[in-house]
RNA sequence: GGCCCCUUGGUCAAGCGGUUAAGACACCACCCUUUCACGGUGGUAACACGGGUUCGAGUCCCGUAGGGGUCACCA
């Protein structure tokens, strides 16, 4: 009687029943096999690649199980979040490609009829079940102080007693009625903490979809269930939420191992069935000997933002963390190159169990080939939307001539076998400067330290006279093997390694120089259509203005 | 410190008691090629350590070491 009585006075703000959001927020009529998933982010104002790692996880399972992906808004800590940041996750995630069927929406409504899928409008629920808790004598008002948690944590490290709140440190857990009144009277902040059956001497067997069955202590403290604001810490949200969600997969980072005890217990103790779980491990950064968690403060590729400020192509990161969410993703991607994505399946059982480095080579490579697989126009039309964000001045040059850009992003594209040199749009202006006079520079043109002044000019001075626009591909190089044997190399490169001392190079090396006069690089694509493309007058333009510096 | 997780080449990783220990990225060499690429072929390179169990262990068990995580009225 006491414990209803006490419910009375800790919630009377609370109207409802558990009962009444039961019936609300009936189990979902999906397929035997459907998983129901989510993300959950806190409004930080930061997007981790991890948040996208584990949301394309959970988003993929979903989808290729034929159940539901939403996305909750765990904003229960006022202090830390960071104002409008909710509103902005629908779309920074949608950035990602990473969409919602339900969830929480960029202008503040919720999508779905499991919602709000904000926590802090979940207040009401979170009270009602915390209501219930006090009434079955599961939970139970605590009056202590920061200060005397602060204390008691003081000794329990000085007595090397384990840290919490429990046995006779609890000094709340039974106190008199009168009291907790006399405290509730004065009107004193209280926090609702849950009267723990748990014993750190038992232990309880727990699986994980990832890391299988494991056996682990029980959860001994009487952790908090609502702060002294009102609303819940994670833990009592998270039973909630995904109980009346009906979450069937719990799929989230593996920080939330070590507690995965309290989960239990809390689900438990509020008669609940607990979802499955998978805990994945985080993205890492090696730095020097060390492997340690990609952090944002250090590691700029820790922040989602920095893949779009890049431009990698979200076909081709979306493609790498596949990769390292199931290893064989790469062999089948190999063998169905044409596929969707959406048609592999993932199998969370084979997740590695150890974290990952996060390897932007490999992640360079993979987006390379994915650039490769675009059009021409595509290219033209990706690069545009990231320039007109990241690099309005290149927006500009590539909005100026259309058509010469995308037949610059053509060279040695649309073929069999595309060259493969971008990697994300911040890419092109850097390997592509030379194909646009706003972005020229000659100060870059550095000559390899085999080429003689004496040849570099002479190619330089004698190499327009020769050329001729309407040349066929071959015609044009049959030319530049003239110019190469008037100059003592060989003509082709096999007579030169035949007698290399007879020569003072090959056709090669020509063509060479030629290119690192026009473009500053030694390895770009096909030489013939970027001189097609600059035109003769820009070329002896190039190379006047070369053979003066260098004068 | 307690508890928990992890450990196969430089990196991502296959492997579920018997394999010449896959594959990919990176690197190197060669080949192809009229240049640069692309592509092809080949190569260097790994089971953290120590004990068991077993005819046999990367695979199972126990330790050790190293790394990571977590111990809030944060998520």
């Amino acid at each position: 009687m006491d414990n209803v009585k006490l419910a009375e006075m800790l919630f009377s703000d609370v109207k409802n029943a558990p009962e009444y959001y039961e019936k609300m927020y009936p189990p979902r009529s999906l397929g035997p096999s459907a998983e129901v998933t989510r993300i959950a982010p806190s409004p930080t104002g930061f997007l981790h690649i991890g948040n996208i790692n584990t949301a394309l996880a959970n988003m993929r399972i979903a989808s290729q199980t034929g159940g539901v992906f939403y996305l909750r808004i765990e904003d229960t800590d006022q202090k830390r979040e960071v104002e409008n940041a909710s509103f902005d996750l629908p779309y920074n995630f949608s950035k990602f490609g990473i969409v919602f069927d339900e969830g929480y929406c960029s202008d503040g409504s919720n999508k779905g009829n499991y919602g709000p899928y904000k926590q802090s409008d979940r207040r009401e629920m979170y009270r009602a079940y915390a209501k219930w808790m006090v009434e079955q004598g599961k939970a139970y008002p605590c009056f202590c102080t920061s200060q005397e948690l602060e204390g008691m944590r003081a000794e329990q490290e000085k007595r090397k007693a384990l840290i919490g709140y429990w046995g006779r440190y609890a000094k709340w857990r039974d106190a008199p009625m009168d009291k907790i009144t006399e405290k509730l009277n004065k009107g004193m902040p209280w926090v609702l903490r849950l009267k723990s059956l748990g014993s750190v001497e038992r232990r309880i067997k727990t699986y994980d979809v990832i890391r299988g069955e494991r056996d682990v202590p029980e959860n001994q403290n009487d952790v908090v269930l609502i702060k002294s604001d009102g609303l819940p810490p994670y833990s009592f949200a998270h039973a909630i939420d995904d109980h009346l969600m009906r979450t069937t997969l719990v799929l989230r980072a593996d920080e939330w191992l070590p507690s995965m005890a309290e989960h239990l217990q809390i689900f438990e103790a509020l008669g609940f069935v607990p979802p499955k779980y998978a805990h994945i491990s985080p993205l890492l950064k090696i730095e020097g000997e060390i492997k340690r968690k990609l952090s944002k403060r250090k590691d700029p590729e820790a922040r989602a933002d920095f893949f779009l400020e890049q431009g990698y192509p979200m076909e081709g990161v979306h493609d790498y963390l596949l990769n390292i969410i199931n290893s064989d993703y790469e062999d089948w991607r190999a063998k169905n190159p044409k596929t969707d994505t959406n048609e592999f399946k993932i199998d969370l059982s084979k997740t590695s169990a150890g974290g990952a480095m996060f390897d932007m080579v490999k992640l360079s490579d993979v987006c390379k080939n994915t650039v490769a697989s675009f059009t021409a126009s595509q290219v033209y039309e990706k690069a545009l939307e990231w320039a007109k964000n990241y690099n309005l001045e290149f927006a500009e040059i590539l909005k100026t001539d259309k058509a010469y850009a995308t037949a610059v992003f053509n060279i040695d594209r649309e073929k069999e076998r595309p060259h493969k040199d971008i990697a994300c749009w911040a890419d092109i202006s850097r390997l592509f400067s030379y194909m646009f006079n706003a972005l020229h520079d000659y100060n870059a043109i550095v000559f390899p330290a085999q080429y003689s002044k004496g040849d570099i000019r002479a190619v330089l001075e004698r190499y327009p006279a020769i050329y001729h626009a309407d040349d066929d591909q071959q015609t044009w190089f049959g030319r530049i093997k003239d110019l190469a044997f008037e100059l003592g190399f060989a003509r082709e490169v096999k007579e030169f390694k035949q007698n290399p001392s007879g020569y003072k190079g090959h056709c090669g090396d020509i063509s060479t120089i030629i290119r690192v006069a026009l473009t500053g690089s030694t390895q770009t694509p096909d030489l013939y259509q970027i001189i097609k493309l600059l035109g003769k007058e820009e070329m002896r333009k190039r190379f006047d203005k070369v053979l003066s510096l260098r004068a």
